[in-house]
DNA sequence: GATGAATGAGGTTTCATTCAT
DNA sequence: TATGAATGAAACCTCATTCAT
């Protein structure tokens, strides 16, 4: 695991005494094991580990378990916004918009696969770690903004139906990107075919956009 | 302090010893604790004291809390089975047929939430559990049949578009539902308002049975 | 510390499962422990090897360090209520009585030494700990109505002053005894003198009771 | 994040570089909160942020929670030492020079509660800090000599009793101060009143004069 | 079939202390 | 003189599991 091509004995504590890198450091490693173990089943140990510190520092910094984890949240919430702030639509006819909005909505996850283990390790926890979180409570997510502009565009100029609620297809796209990649593990026993390599994933992509498409058009 | 004159068994409890009865009972107080806070977060002593028995017991029964859960798993995969297969659409019309399938994927997570809790913990852990049941690997899934035989119906009729897989459709079907309700949580905070009540459901089915027609429709 | 007559090997886990015995001996080794070292500098790993027992044991019977302290002090205060009520002044004339109950209230703090070092402890955190046990708050104690008694008679046969109130002579009498006993190893550096040994204890019980009858004579 | 353009050391706080001043400002609240929690309760984080400086620092003066300890303790004695001298009884006669004497010890603990709470901490750990101070060792405690030369100036003069001695009574007479204010918390509970409010105190300094005279009185 | 007693491994957290600047 | 970053040992506590009846 380690490097095989150290040939000098690096010091171990090269780390520089530069808090904010190292604060950042146990917060990504953080993120790491939230999001593949769970709260429940992240420990404290192999986040220091992975971050090559002490577990005092980190409780220094984050002062327990579970403000650790809510440091993780704000930090994914703000990466999910970022990114979904991100979306550029301007310029495109509304279908070519959609197509654009529902392809990276999905590919955010791809790219970020953290975002799903974390969710869903809140939701197992009915939320009770983000409602204390006032800047959690207080974003508001811009990709709402964009669908509802790109579906009033399309209504605009008559090429979306007309019934459709922003807020309604924000859940739907969502929810198909997510629960490929959620419920993977168990998806893969009912189909019998793995679903996380990258054509599985493309293909899902292609499904999504018809769907929405084809569930927009007139 | 032990009664030194007790020279007939009193007993001590009504609960007759019944072992099937027993087992059972302990069986469903763990999908419901298993349910609610995932395998990490569930406690056997929860389990056993929510079905009125002693650890031991549960022990000898089940083995260890892997087993027990796998026990759950399988437990569930079968109400599942069970449910998909009572989809009832023959002599239904494509489109008809379309409706009721959607809307009773939806209804069984409505109907039985601990499969959103379920499977959102075993996807946590990477589907390391049910990859130890030989009896969940061999279960072929009814559902996917009713897509299937449905799509082609619909197809065959020219109600339906001809390019969209089964496979596909079951994915985006469950996924639309399931995200609701297994990220109900998160989702109220970024909606901010409240989706498990019956209104916002209702909503949400009639939500994606107009995705599945409109998508599917020529 | 261990018999050294033991010639074969007893098997050390022995101990029978009674489990009031063993939360007894766990409680025993709790007392001796919080009475040492304060609760504090005390240690549950102390304690429960002292008992003999596992760590989870200890916390099964008595949940946390703090209802552990408070068992323990509701044990003692036990322990001191009966001593009280066991002075037994009856039959006596009042001078005798007072005697008897000042050489005996002294004899409490020597025979259980446990009770200064708990109550230290105790008056060190301010009383917090048994604010908590309504059993202690709902302790009358014996000592103030047998200090009441004597005093009373004392004062109908006319060998006692009058303006003595059986609560400062409570504090009083209790406060010379305990102070010796409390402070022994400050005060042993002042006086230059080991206080703790049978003559001190003994000289100085003989002083109180001449303070005590001294300052009640008239 | 760190300023690149700060050319001259801007001072950031108020407080002066002047090391005996910190020192002493570092102390002073190492009194409180040893007094206040003990040596095991004492937590060296709240001392350095009482006393506004750095934990550091404090190593860098004191050398060890322990030392520090030590200072505080040293200290105290100290203070109790320039009390004890200060008690002045020349020219007044025997019993109002007692009373004086009296009235004072109490006093002493009345104005400087910090020494409760330090002797009560230090007589847990059996004296083992101001065992390992000569200075402490070394004090001779000037309260003796004080009692000592009112007695033999009562008794030369016929108004005190004569088998008391000067040792016994120092012991008494602090005992039944001490007492009121280090176990004020338990009595409360045993007595069900407040003792620390100023009547209470008062009184019970009328008691403690009434029982020394009544005592020594021919 | 059923129970209560007991355990061991491991988890989170605290805190005195030292390092580096 | 003074500070902020970092550590290690040990504390309390939990929990799945086994023992003995």
């Amino acid at each position: 695991m380690k490097s095989t091509l150290a040939t000098v004995d690096k010091p171990r504590k090269a780390r520089p005494r530069d808090s904010a890198a190292t604060k950042a450091k146990i917060l990504e490693c953080a993120v790491g094991e939230f999001a593949e173990r769970g709260y429940d089943g992240a420990r404290i140990e192999r986040i220091v580990d992975a971050a090559g510190v002490n577990v005092s520092l980190a409780y220094q910094y984050f002062g327990s378990k579970e403000q650790m984890f809510l440091a993780v949240m704000e930090h994914i919430y703000g990466v999910m916004r970022t990114n979904h702030r991100d979306i550029e639509v301007r310029g495109l006819d509304p279908v070519a918009a959609m197509e654009r909005l529902v392809r990276n909505t999905f590919r955010i996850f791809v790219k970020h696969p953290e975002i799903i283990g974390l969710l869903n390790s809140e939701n197992v926890h009915r939320g009770k770690h983000i409602a204390k979180s006032p800047y959690i409570q207080s974003l508001y997510n811009p990709l709402l903004d964009t669908i509802g502009a790109v579906l009033r565009s399309g209504v605009d100029k008559g090429v979306f139906r007309t019934d459709c609620d922003a807020q309604d297809l924000f859940i739907s796209l969502n929810g198909m990107g997510y629960f490929l990649l959620s419920n993977q593990y168990t998806l893969s026993v009912i189909l019998g075919r793995n679903l996380s390599n990258a054509k599985a994933l493309k293909r899902h992509e292609e499904h999504i956009v018809a769907v929405v498409l084809g569930y927009l058009r007139r």
